[in-house]
RNA sequence: CGGGGUAUAGUAUAGUGGUAGUACGAGUGGUUUGGGACCAUUUAGUCUCGGUUCGAUUCCGAGUACCCCGACCA
């Protein structure tokens, strides 16, 4: 991609009314685009790391049998009130409308009553168990106050899902396939070092539910590592019994602030019966499904990521997100680049080529504000010492090698 | 939802009860190219409604939007 031909451009300040280091970094780099508060539009380089992401998460969904679909925003009041959850005292996110006949309607801020109802449909014997099944969702929540960029929306992207189990043992098994999942998308994003299994409270039908958190002083929560054991306790459920029951001392544990990235609840059989979700056994005898719900925040991801990396310079994406791997620059030396653009290109390389006229410190500073991985240097220097200079987005300093070499390098 | 704050050009800012200034951006012409270049020239603005006033972008009131703290947060 040449940039510029790319549709949206870097700035040199941020908008006042952002105070955040993520929405500040992304609107800058040309990421993003505020539309309200709490509400972002993705640019098409946004819109590449959010696709990256999705990508990821997708291979381990698909990995653990799930199956993707999508669902509406538009969802029907009866729905919610059969779990007693459409009325604004019991649920505060909502926004609603009506169709021109006056039929009320909710956009939806979560999908399991949604997608439980539609299974009565589908699911009717033990055979037709186990289903997982997952969307990457626009959620829409009428937050009282969105905040910190885009790690807090009034909408934002959401992978949610489903399982559908006939016993508590299979429930439990995939629960755990989906937390090794979870752990596997946010090592693969570049976050797992910093991003822990967190014990949080339940609800109705178990004593925890899961969060997965990742350390960052942008995030809301406070939780407990043992670094030892990978897990942590969501300060919300530390107590001396907790601690006995998790094996774990009040001294072993180091306070942090944290965002919850992913979380995962069980629901037993409770929601099923509320919906009407019923099998019937071997035997003939008619059990409630047994439910599990697991989502990741996709867009909220993105922000923590840009939170955790971001350095003075600008964003640091990790290779796994980044919207191109190489930021090639050229130098007033675009002959040269050009060639060398079309070499990485017909490589395989995701390149995006700052063939722009502009002064070579523009460049440069866009180009670590942009965060690509790779910044390959083609100027007069570079090439009188043979090549182009390739730098990591957090090196000091590149090194100037031969074409080849960095085919090489960053095949 | 409680509390606090802000609102001037596409962006960031200055200023004034009487013609609104600067920088960046953008356009044109030219010179430039290893850390946000330079010259010339052009472009574009006082959130909305009401009040006070001869006159309001400025003062007052309301509204709206945005930000922050808290509450809330499957």
């Amino acid at each position: 991609m040449k940039q510029s031909q790319l549709f949206s451009k870097t700035r040199k300040e941020a908008p006042k009314d952002e105070v955040s280091k993520n929405a500040q970094l992304l609107i800058r780099a040309g990421f993003i685009h505020k539309e309200m508060a709490g509400v972002y539009a993705f640019l098409p380089l946004g819109l590449r790391v959010i696709e990256n992401i999705k990508n990821i998460i997708r291979e381990e969904m698909n990995g653990i049998r799930g199956q993707e679909l999508i669902m509406t925003s538009l969802q029907r009041k009866e729905l919610w009130e059969k779990t007693d959850r459409w009325d604004d005292e019991k649920v505060d996110v909502w926004f609603k409308s009506a169709l021109k006949n006056g039929t009320e309607v909710g956009f939806g801020w979560s999908h399991e009553e949604q997608i439980t109802e539609m299974m009565t449909n589908y699911i009717s014997s033990y055979r037709d168990l186990p289903t997982y099944v997952y969307q990457f969702q626009g959620k829409l929540r009428n937050e009282t106050r969105a905040k910190s960029g885009i790690m807090r929306c009034r909408e934002f992207v959401m992978k949610d899902m489903y399982s559908y189990c006939r016993s508590e043992e299979d429930h439990k098994a995939f629960y755990d396939d989906t937390t090794a999942a979870y752990l596997r998308v946010f090592e693969k994003v570049g976050l797992g070092d910093r991003t822990f299994f967190t014990f949080a409270s339940g609800g109705a039908f178990t004593q925890f539910s899961h969060e997965f958190q990742t350390i960052t002083d942008a995030g809301e929560d406070i939780i407990y590592i043992h670094r030892e054991k990978k897990l942590a306790i969501n300060q919300e459920v530390l107590t001396d019994e907790v601690m006995v029951l998790l094996g774990v001392k009040r001294e072993e544990l180091e306070e942090a602030k944290a965002a919850e990235v992913g979380n995962i609840f069980s629901f037993g059989g409770a929601k099923s019966e509320q919906l009407g979700l019923f099998f019937k056994d071997e035997n003939g005898i008619s059990q409630p499904v047994i439910l599990g719900s697991y989502g990741i925040g996709v867009t909220r991801l993105m922000g923590v990521i840009v939170e955790c990396f971001a350095d003075d310079g600008g964003i640091v994406w990790p290779e796994a997100v980044a919207p191109f791997k190489v930021h090639l620059l050229s130098l007033g030396k675009d002959e040269e680049s050009e060639k060398i653009y079309q070499q990485l290109t017909a490589a395989g390389v995701e390149v995006l080529f700052d063939d722009r006229d502009m002064g070579a410190g523009a460049k440069l500073a866009d180009s670590d504000l942009m965060g690509m991985p790779y910044r390959v240097v083609v100027g007069k220097k570079s090439l009188e010492q043979g090549g182009a200079e390739v730098k990591g987005r957090t090196e000091e300093t590149g090194v100037i090698m031969t074409v080849e070499a960095l085919l090489e390098k960053v095949k």
